[in-house]
DNA sequence: ATCGTCAAATCGTTCAACAATCCTACGATC
DNA sequence: GATCGTAGGATTGTTGAACGATTTGACGAT
């Protein structure tokens, strides 16, 4: 059965402009393409062996994701979260995690697992200093709190929101002392979750997250500050 | 300032494909184009008079919205939400409105009467019988209680999940009916909210939201069954 | 130094064409 | 009679070129 769908989900998988929008995707999200730089439909469309229209499809993919922003007559650019952005996704952030987090006690082991097994892969990345596997383990229970919820349309909206804060994090000096720093409040969030203590979790989530957020807004601030010091 | 902000939105407004994808949009939500029903790019192209290329652009906007769904090489369709959609639609409604209204107390009044003032209205064009603008009120409402949260994007993806939610009433038997039943519930959350009592108003909303989806899939059974009688 | 004016570059949109895919109906085979 | 394979037509996927509209940057005038 596991076989069938995976040949239909490959099969599935077509359409040129999806493939460029995934391609594009992780240039973006590597930092291969910087945050604010232009997307020429010439250059990127004769590089990539795709037409312009097709090109133009595939950005509209990407910006319905927040990655690129649409300017008229500009052209599309990549997506440079300013500190409105970040204050505006942890406050999505927190209202989403943490309703999801309440429903602990309603879900089955499947989806607690998708909670706890994440922290412990980040754990053991970070005894070996892997910090970007840190961060990426981070990301999947984030992932799982918000897949308690069981909407697959939340889900989605989450991932769009963690791949424009995964893009904010570019902007700053280095994205994993964030990740790392924050690892140990993660670990006592699912401890407080495994001792029953529920509402512990949900308030502890919430000072993590205004942590985080008050951390990486004042990295931006720095970041902008650093680039145009000139202003006024 | 306030008409520079109007001009400037107006400025910004443009994009062929913008305004092809805002008219048929009415004409999902309006039912005039019914769910199911297949898209063609030439007649509907032709009869607007914008090229395949454009509309394609507008029918990308309408499925980042979910009103369209789009199957490779076989079209876009307007979306005919399932029962299964509407229980993915209030388990994420149930997390983002039940999380924003426990900001109640944190917000300042303009936003406190974003959800008050729409029951008000709500109840005298109830008193008209006039359904339609009851259940656009009752929308209102429920934006209002998003918005608590601070979150443009947050309220951007309610939008989204409201205009799925119309698109469900549309396959059942008469939507105003469901508006309707459901006001007197509504003033109590906010009579709740007047008196201080958040948890309360969260617990009626909570079961605003158990009647709501239960009435709405067992309609959208009813609607299928009746559609599809003779399967298997 | 500030303000027009102009030219180059790029985007927005359209059009026409062809390949790829899907749907339907018609027979062929068992 | 039912299932299967096979053409045929219709629609989508993608491309390339074209032209008007808008932005950008530089140049020169006041």
């Amino acid at each position: 059965m596991s076989t069938l769908a995976q040949g239909k989900a490959e099969l599935e998988r077509a359409s040129t402009a999806q493939k460029v929008a995934d391609m594009l995707r992780e240039r973006v999200l590597d930092g291969e393409l910087a945050p604010g730089l232009r997307l020429s439909e010439e250059a990127i469309g004769g590089a990539l062996g795709v037409s312009r229209n097709t090109l133009r499809e595939a950005f509209r993919l990407l910006t319905r994701d927040r990655l690129l922003v649409h300017e008229h007559s500009r052209g599309v650019f990549v997506r440079s979260p300013t500190g409105d952005d970040v204050r505006d996704l942890y406050a999505a952030r927190r209202v989403i995690e943490c309703g999801a987090l309440a429903k602990w006690p309603d879900v089955d082991d499947v989806r607690r697992n998708a909670v706890r097994m994440p922290i412990e892969e980040a754990t053991a990345h970070g005894t070996r200093k892997d910090w970007a596997k840190v961060g990426a383990a981070n990301i999947r229970f984030h992932r799982g709190i918000v897949g308690l919820a069981g909407s697959h349309r939340l889900s989605e909206e989450s991932d769009r929101l963690f791949a424009e804060l995964m893009l904010a994090f570019r902007v700053v000096s280095d994205p994993e002392r964030l990740h790392m720093s924050y690892l140990p409040l993660n670990r006592e969030i699912v401890e407080l979750l495994n001792s029953g203590d529920v509402g512990g979790a949900i308030g502890k989530l919430r000072a993590y997250f205004d942590l985080a957020e008050a951390d990486l807004v004042e990295q931006l601030a720095q970041a902008q500050a650093g680039l145009a010091p000139q202003q006024s």
